[in-house]
DNA sequence: ACCTGAACACCGTTCAAGT
DNA sequence: ACCTGAACACCGTTCAAGT
């Protein structure tokens, strides 16, 4: 009965940061952010609570960690992707496909600016534009555009994809909003507009937005 | 010593929705979002933590109505601003200029894409747009694009404001960042933008980010 | 109809104690 | 050096009871 080896065996193996960044993945693609808690992490890992904080800083250093995680592996992909137009494309596409797989991603990238994969999410534009023939302040002004815009568009659609389990709420909401806009004024200015609202394609929109940046960048090189 | 008048006097005046989301946005500018908590939020209005939510679904209904009440203002007063160009750019500066006085805003505007504050920005882009020409499918991706710019642009920023107290650490951290960058590729691609990121003006930054997308959206209309 | 405040079911983080 | 788990100081929300 005095036998140190009990039901609940001390980790065999020792536990790492790596390994706590990847259980925490795990948690948020199954069960969402909110299910991301210190005790759900401890639980999985079957480890004391503290032990977490050995490793991690935090809540905030895991979850900038857990984002690191998803899109380095998107930005390594694109790297080396023929011209830098189309390169951009991908690498937009690329942190798309992400959020849409990780929602979570979508709403972290928009909760810190100097966290590491939003720094690597610059780092990649900034590389392209300079292929671009983008110089100077120009840099950072057309950087800034397209990596907020991309910033701004994940946050929103992970709030959809949050939300697409119930698609008919989402699809029962946008129509009420379309009828009261339509009622509320009378122009069909914003008749047509909500009807934009309700129809569109979140993907499609999203590389349209893209291309409207590129076509910026290019008319204000000349 | 049984009267009811007592030291803790029953709210003479009624609550209501409009005073709660007062009280909130108060607590909000002065300490900051994680301060607004319901203790705090019934303690100001020096009553029950209940009595909230008689008029108000949850911490995320109030959130969403506070800033939709200082979004208002902005969009009211944009909304008959000369030619659709100047209206667009009047438009995104007032809720930069919002952002950088109520922070959290900004972090509130990337959250929920169907919250009052975010459809509001929308509709008003959209009447802007129209002037502009733009119509049918294009609408929706020019706006898109301009909106979830400016939610990027409000989302970062505002963590910026927030951390601005401490400006020196910010500014470290950028200049440590920098020479990371540095050290880390050989090419002047990186290192050039490295400086970039670290002297840039915010405010300058948003309004070229703008013109970038209106000038795509021009250059595509064609 | 509207408000009160105790009760409930949670959080993240710290830290003395263990191995 | 690394882990454990109780303790601490909080949360948002509900709801029976009051006025």
């Amino acid at each position: 009965m005095t036998t140190p080896a009990t039901h609940r065996p001390r980790r065999a193996d020792a536990l790492s940061r790596e390994r706590i960044v990847e259980a925490a993945i795990e948690i948020l693609d199954r069960s969402g952010e909110q299910a991301l808690t210190v005790r759900a992490l401890t639980s999985h890992l079957s480890t004391g609570r503290g032990a977490i904080y050995y490793r991690v800083a935090g809540m905030d250093d895991l979850l900038a960690a857990a984002a690191d995680e998803v899109i380095r592996a998107v930005t390594d992909r694109a790297a080396g992707d023929g011209d830098p137009d189309s390169a951009l494309r991908s690498l937009s596409l690329g942190i798309f496909d992400a959020i849409d797989a990780h929602p979570w991603v979508g709403s972290q990238l928009a909760r810190e600016p100097l966290q590491p994969a939003v720094l690597r999410i610059w780092k990649c534009i900034g590389v392209q534009l300079w292929e671009l023939g983008v110089r100077g302040s120009a840099t950072a002004d057309a950087g800034g555009a397209l990596a907020n815009y991309i910033f701004g568009s994940a946050a929103q659609f992970a709030a959809g994809a949050r939300r697409a389990r119930n698609q008919a709420e989402r699809r029962r909401y946008l129509d009420a909003l379309a009828t009261a806009w339509t009622e509320q004024d009378a122009g069909h200015i914003v008749r047509e507009a909500a009807a934009e609202l309700r129809d569109h394609d979140d993907r499609h929109q999203f590389l349209a937005g893209v291309d409207i940046f590129l076509s910026g960048i290019k008319a204000r090189a000349k």
